[in-house]
DNA sequence: GTCGTTTAGTTTGGCACCGAACAAATAGGG
DNA sequence: CCCTATTTGTTCGGTGCCAAACTAAACGAC
């Protein structure tokens, strides 16, 4: 498969021209075998790696991509964004709620809503019912915004999945998804056997 | 816990992970009618969606844990774990490279760097031949430390990857790899720059 | 009632990250 | 040579992002 220039560069040490694609199979053995080199027989499984890597890779580059692209009509941060979009789609919550959704500390939260409040996209306001609480919602401004770029946004997606069946679509959903609960199964630090389920945290 | 699953409820909402995906699928299906709802006509592509949803949501809860599991081990971030195993794979590089490699920002690395030769775990020098450029490399201790770390986080990386075959992993790499090479492919408005981008380890 | 305890958000301190503006060094044309 | 254009890295201002400390409200046992 072609290879893009970040992922040639990536494993082509010096060359740094574009037009040996053909190694690229040569270049990872070149780095296999220099990382094996270094480990003293150490086993390392370089397709867990990729996998990895590619994941991260692909995300990076789909998330800053969106931001000079469709979201920067609007001065949206991915994260903005998705805060938006999550409200849009599942109503007025509690910031507490919205932070498990958009996948923010709270904290984060915090100074996100601040920067979407100071825009006027998002409205705050204290629930009668318990003080405490924060319930946030679109403003009829948040609304329109979203409702103008998420169309736009999802056309980027669609750009983004380009080359791939529907089917293969699926596929990599499906094989991501495996990704996601492998890392929400992991031991955190603090207890051994979590007492509230880590998978749910909704 | 927090983070990760920002968008992964932003598909299914406050599921549990394992084998209600009868359920999951009954979500979508409401999402899917809220949003079509609210759009009046535009179509829009949910598998794409779920798609880049989910390449997000798998980097940011791999990179998460990674950072609160391994890496912490030695105090690491991603960016730095990355950077060390650049230099650790390639050996000494200019600032300029390191950040195309990394992909990173050149005022980004600048800080990294700064952080990390604190930590006596880098090494810079002035290039005699040019002396603009920085040529960087791991010290003794970067060397120790790399070699230390990086067979704790392949064994992250194959947890990772747990339940899938290896002819998966490589489909799955092989997936991701056209949707890098698809964001590498959308024009940026300002400057001419190919092989930047993403995040990288190999 | 009134004192802990728990819960919800905010504040704080710090790193990561970006793009644009900048300074220093080099390269090239006259 | 000088003078300009280009390249290299750093600095600067601003957000995103986290975890831990903090504040305010609600709950609960007396």
């Amino acid at each position: 498969m072609l290879d893009n220039d970040a992922e040639a560069e990536a494993t082509a040490p010096a060359g740094d021209t574009a037009d040996d694609t053909a190694d690229d199979t040569a270049q990872y053995l070149d780095a296999e075998r220099d990382i094996e080199a270094r480990l003293a027989g150490e086993p390392i499984d370089f397709e867990a790696n990729r996998a990895i890597s590619n994941i991260y890779r692909a995300a990076s580059a789909v998330r800053t991509r969106a931001e000079q692209g469709v979201l920067s009509t609007e001065g949206l941060s991915w994260g903005g964004f998705t805060i938006l979009w999550v409200l849009w789609v599942w109503g007025r919550m509690t910031t507490a709620r919205l932070a498990g959704e958009c996948g923010l500390a709270k904290g984060t939260l915090t100074g996100m809503l601040n920067t979407l409040e100071r825009r006027d996209l998002v409205v705050r306001a204290t629930d009668p019912a318990d003080r405490r609480r924060v319930l946030v919602s679109l403003s009829t401004e948040g609304e329109r915004v979203i409702s103008t770029v998420y169309p736009e946004f999802n056309r980027y997606e669609v750009e983004m999945v380009d080359g791939l069946s529907d089917a293969e679509a699926r596929e990599l959903s499906r094989l991501l998804r495996i990704v996601v609960t492998n890392a929400s199964r992991i031991e955190t630090p603090s207890t051994e056997t979590p007492p509230t389920d880590p998978a749910s945290n909704a």
